[in-house]
DNA sequence: GCCGTTTTCGGCCCGACTGTTTTCAGTCG
């Protein structure tokens, strides 16, 4: 099992005592011992072996003995009871909205439903609002909910789709006359990969006024609960919003308490406490009943001793301990990249000629861009041939000739690693090549051996520089590779190859937590766009936002290098 | 169930909105 698959367990362990009425804390422990097992950057198979499971946060004995269970049988007693005692549909029925562990709980005992599709059923006949504390109101919006969730489908849409409508959002809020600011928060603010709901703050006197503005947008479908402080909706797609409204002077500490992540905020709240301060959205209140408004995020740390903390990092990750510690890492930003290593032309499946993609790389401010078509084998994409790749070397020196000496073009490839291990091209043409980077694109279901064993094979070629989006995901629909990254990290850092965390938002992969890892060891990091078209190259501020909660600085990635630099470098690779 | 710059026992963050139960529980974030 996987640390996503042993995370899940724990999960609904987790949904399965709540339902039954366990202790809310025990309830707690279990979630947040989950979501520790799931951000480790190391295989918990690894971690296993060392005997190290309780060195994991929020994993205690309990817990590791049931890790150690599951880990050695497959199976995990526990569990299998309790599943034993409580339907397994009633977790489904958690999902739907306004139905929690109390209401699943009743009506499974009352009514006989552990289905999302009997719930459906129960409510259309009327059945639901004959028990007590349950009203035609409750129903209605149960059945709504039930609509809604067929809708939504796959539950958290990409980042790359949530910012662009969180943007049009805060667009139309900021023209209202009476909204001073705007702003994302939520996992939106924290460039989490994947989005639940949108999270938008609004700063302003007037809340009802606001609100009211907000619910009559055109692009809002059903509005799920309306308040002057906080105001739900469902946009006509299905994509839930949030709005929540604090007048100015309150806005610091409401910033801080939207941006979460939940998790963080705890840690910062029990530290408030600890200072004798009850932090909320509202303000800082104090033991003498008065109470300190904070109109500044950045205040907010600061009253608590610490320096502002990116909200990227604010995942319960050890960032409050490193700010109390003065270790936080200066976070790279976008304005640090020089260079886009990773982009594909009409040579193969790009949409753009090689002229086209330099001047869109310089227009967004690069010093250098690598050409990096696929290789042969990868005929969907008119991947080149060896008599093409040098076709290509010549139609790109020659647009090197058209250059100012400021930009430097670089000829790459971006090489298949074919199913049976070997590479798509001979040694000497891959020598010919400025860059050489490596990647999976098919076979990606390989057991784990087997794809592991590519993937080393193609990092000890001393012709490959960098390995592009390693795991080969693609978020919401195509799993990960099932890669030993514990060994892929090690023969990287080695070999000194580079890993590549790739900016479209459908991949960013390196992920948040491996890219972590990669940077912890001295692994040079890449972040490229992978751009098949000139727009693509603003996917970079996703890479971006990646290494931010990798807490990566700019040193640790090489497209923050000059292109003297880079090409030296290259150089000295061979 | 987890954890320790108050603690190895006794805590564990805080508030808005809704529906319905005349005083609050449930859900959500």
């Amino acid at each position: 099992m996987n640390n996503a698959e042993v995370a899940q367990v724990f999960e609904d362990i987790a949904d399965l005592l709540e339902i039954k009425g366990e202790k809310v804390f025990k309830v707690i422990a279990y979630r947040r011992g989950a979501e520790s097992i799931r951000s480790q950057g190391r295989d918990i198979n690894a971690i296993w072996k060392e005997g190290k499971l309780e060195d994991i946060a929020g994993v205690g004995k309990a817990i590791a003995e049931k890790t150690d269970e599951l880990l050695r049988t497959g199976k995990l007693e526990y569990y299998e009871n309790l599943k034993h005692e409580i339907p397994i549909g009633l977790l489904d029925m958690l999902k739907v909205g306004d139905v929690g562990p109390k209401k699943a709980a009743r009506f499974w005992k009352e009514l006989d439903i552990t289905s999302v599709e009997q719930l459906e059923a129960a409510a259309k006949s009327g059945e639901l609002q004959e028990l007590s504390g349950m009203g035609a109101k409750s129903e209605a919006r149960i059945l709504e909910s039930i609509e809604a969730l067929k809708r939504r489908q796959t539950g958290r849409m990409s980042i790359g789709v949530a910012l662009p409508i969180a943007e049009r959002l805060l667009g139309e809020l900021r023209q209202h006359p009476m909204v001073k600011a705007a702003e994302t928060a939520g996992s939106l603010r924290r460039l989490r990969e994947t989005v639940g709901d949108l999270d938008l703050l609004v700063s302003t006197d007037h809340p009802e006024e606001v609100m009211q503005a907000f619910v009559e947008l055109p692009i809002v479908g059903r509005v799920r609960s309306k308040g002057p402080v906080k105001t739900s909706v469902e946009l006509i797609d299905g994509v839930r919003v949030q709005v929540w409204t604090h007048p100015s002077e309150r806005f610091g500490t409401a910033l801080q308490y939207a941006t979460g992540s939940k998790d963080h905020n705890v840690r910062l709240r029990e530290l408030a406490l600890s200072m004798g301060l009850s932090l909320s959205d509202q303000a800082f209140k104090l033991d003498d009943g008065g109470e300190i408004t904070v109109a500044n995020e950045a205040e907010v740390y600061e009253k608590l001793g610490l320096p502002w903390i990116a909200p990227e990092m604010r995942e319960d990750r050890g960032e409050i301990q490193a700010a109390r510690n003065g270790d936080l890492p200066k976070l790279i930003e976008v304005k640090n990249l020089r260079g886009e290593l990773h982009a594909h032309t009409t040579w193969s499946d790009g949409k753009n000629s090689i002229d086209e993609m330099v001047r869109a790389a310089m227009k967004e401010g690069h010093k250098y861009l690598a050409i990096t078509d696929h290789s042969q084998s990868l005929g969907i994409a008119n991947g080149l041939t060896v008599k093409r790749v040098e076709q290509q070397r010549k139609e790109i020196a020659k647009a090197r000739k058209g250059l100012k000496a400021k930009f430097a073009l670089l000829h790459g490839t971006e090489m298949e690693i074919l199913a049976d291990g070997s590479l798509d091209y001979a040694d000497e043409v891959l020598a010919r090549f400025d860059l050489v980077i490596a990647s999976l694109h098919t076979s990606l279901r390989q057991p784990r051996k087997q794809v592991t064993a590519r993937m080393l094979n193609a990092i000890r070629n001393p012709h490959v520089d960098i390995i592009a989006h390693p795991s080969g995901r693609l978020i919401g629909k195509r799993e990960p590779a099932d890669l030993d990254m514990d060994q892929i990290l090690e023969a990287a850092l080695e070999h000194g190859v580079i890993l590549e965390i790739n900016s479209n938002p459908e991949r960013l992969d390196l992920n948040d937590i491996y890219a972590r890892r990669a940077a912890e060891m001295g692994i040079p990091l890449a972040i490229n766009t992978d751009a098949h078209r000139p727009e693509h190259l603003a996917f970079r501020s996703f890479g971006v936002g990646v290494a931010r909660r990798a807490w990566v600085t700019s040193k640790q990635v090489v497209n923050c290098w000059t292109a003297a630099r880079m090409q030296k470098w290259l150089k000295a690779r061979g």
